[in-house]
DNA sequence: TGCAAATGTGAGGATTACTCATATTAACAA
DNA sequence: TTGTTAATATGAGTAATCCTCACATTTGCA
C-alpha cells in the first residue's frame, strides 16, 4: 500500500542518532501544512490534473526538492487531502449510527447522513475535484474502498442492532454496496445540474429506506 | 463536445475538390480499424494510462504522424472504443426491455440484463481498464453519463408501459439513477474478488426489484 | 566553535503527448 | 504517359511536467 501520510519527520528511533527535539518537527509539520493548504488552494482553482508540482512548491515558498521531501509524489499530496475529508466523513457516519437501535432512528439518520454529504460535496471544490469521477489513481480507489468498507461496518452493525437474526455477511455485503452506491449517487448529483442532482438524492434515498425495511 | 468518431477520411464536400474516390477511403477505414485493434491489445496488455501513442503507431506499422490524422489525441481513441462498448450495452439493454408489458417481464429481463453485463465486464479487460474507476478524462465521463441516459429512458418507458399512471419524471430520474448505479456496481464487483463481486451484484438484482415493485 | 546529521535547493534527466516542415503517393487531366 | 495538385505519410523535434540528485545550507549538540 502506498503511504497516505507523507514521510514522517525524523522522530526516527532506529539506529539511535540522538534525535532531534521540538523545533525541527513542528517546522516540519507546518510544511506539511502549507504544502496541503496550497495544494488544496490550487484544486479549488483549476483541478487536480491542472495542479503541477512547481506551483504548489512556489505557493509554499520552498524549493521543489523540499516539496518531493514531505510527499513522495503527487499522488500522495491528493490522497492526504482525500483520506483527512475521509475521516470527516467516517467520524459523522460513526457518530449519527453509533446509537442508532430502531428502525426509524436507522431512517432518519441516514436521510441527514445523506443530506449532509451532499451539502459537502457541493461545497466543496477540493472534495469535489478528487473524487468526481477521477479515480485515475489506483491507489486513491483503494482508499476510497476501504473507507466505504469501514463506513458499511459501522452501517452494518447497527442493522444487526436492529435485527438481530439477519445474516451478519449479508449485512455486511449490502451495507459496503450502500455505501458504494451512496457515493456514486453523490458523483453523478454533482455532475448534473442542481435540480436533477437534488432529485437523484432524493431518489436514492427513498431506494436506501426502503432496502433498510427489508 | 469532443469527436469520439475520428476525423472522417476526407469525404469533403466543401470547395467542391473533385475528392478522390474508394481505394482511399476503404484504406483509411482499414487503418483505423488496425490502430482500434491494437490500442485494444495494448489496453488488455498493461491498461490504457500505459498505452503509448507510439506503441500503437508501431503496433499498427504507422508512423505518429498518421496516428495523428485519424485520432486527434490519445483520449479520442479510447472514447472510440468505450463508444463501441457502449453502442452494444445498448443494443442488449433495447432488445431485452422494448417488449416488456409486465413486472414480471420487466425482472426478470432486468436480472439477465445484469448478469450479461457482469459478464461483459468479466471478460473484457478493455472494457474494464476503460470504465473500471478510470474516468480521468471529462470527455469519457460525459459519454457514460449519454449513455446512462438513453439505457434511463428506454426503461423508464418500459415501466411506464407497467404503470402508465406513474410519474414520468420521476421514472425517468430513478432509471437514469439505476442505470448508474448499476454501473457503479459493475465497477465496484470487478474490483473485489469474485465471491464478494457476485455477491454484491446479487444484492444489487435485489435491490433493484425492491425498488421497482414500486 | 566544530562536527555530523538532517534538511534545503534547483538545474537537469526522463518520459510522453503532440506538432510541423517536408517527402511521398494517389487521382485525374491532357 | 506524364505533369499537376491535393491528400496523406513521416519522424525528428517541441513542450509540458513529474521527479532526481549532487551539492549547499542549517540545525543540534559536544
Amino acid at each position: 500500500m502506498n503511504e497516505i501520510t507523507p514521510i514522517a519527520p525524523a522522530s526516527g528511533d532506529k539506529e539511535a542518532t540522538m534525535p532531534r527535539k521540538d523545533p525541527t518537527q513542528r517546522r516540519s509539520r507546518e510544511r506539511v501544512e502549507r504544502i496541503l493548504t496550497c495544494a488544496s488552494t490550487l484544486i479549488a482553482d483549476n483541478g487536480s490534473d491542472a495542479m503541477r508540482m512547481s506551483d504548489v512548491a512556489q505557493m509554499a515558498e520552498i524549493s521543489i526538492g523540499s516539496l518531493y521531501q514531505y510527499f513522495p509524489d503527487k499522488g500522495s499530496i491528493i490522497r492526504t487531502l482525500a483520506e483527512r475529508y475521509n475521516v470527516l466523513g467516517r467520524e459523522c457516519i460513526a457518530d449519527a449510527l453509533q446509537n442508532v437501535s430502531d428502525m426509524n432512528g436507522l431512517q432518519s439518520s441516514f436521510a441527514e447522513l445523506i443530506d449532509i454529504y451532499y451539502a459537502m460535496f457541493l461545497a466543496e471544490p477540493v472534495m469535489r475535484d478528487i473524487w468526481s469521477g477521477t479515480q485515475a489513481d489506483k491507489a486513491l480507489r483503494d482508499i476510497d474502498l476501504a473507507d466505504s468498507r469501514m463506513n458499511g461496518t459501522v452501517l452494518a452493525a447497527a442493522r444487526a442492532r436492529i435485527d438481530p437474526v439477519a445474516d451478519r455477511d449479508e449485512l455486511e455485503n449490502s451495507s459496503f454496496l450502500i455505501m458504494q452506491l451512496g457515493e456514486a449517487t453523490m458523483h453523478l448529483a454533482i455532475s448534473v445540474d442542481r435540480a436533477e442532482g437534488d432529485a437523484l438524492v432524493e431518489n436514492f434515498k427513498r431506494m436506501f429506506l426502503r432496502e433498510m425495511l427489508g
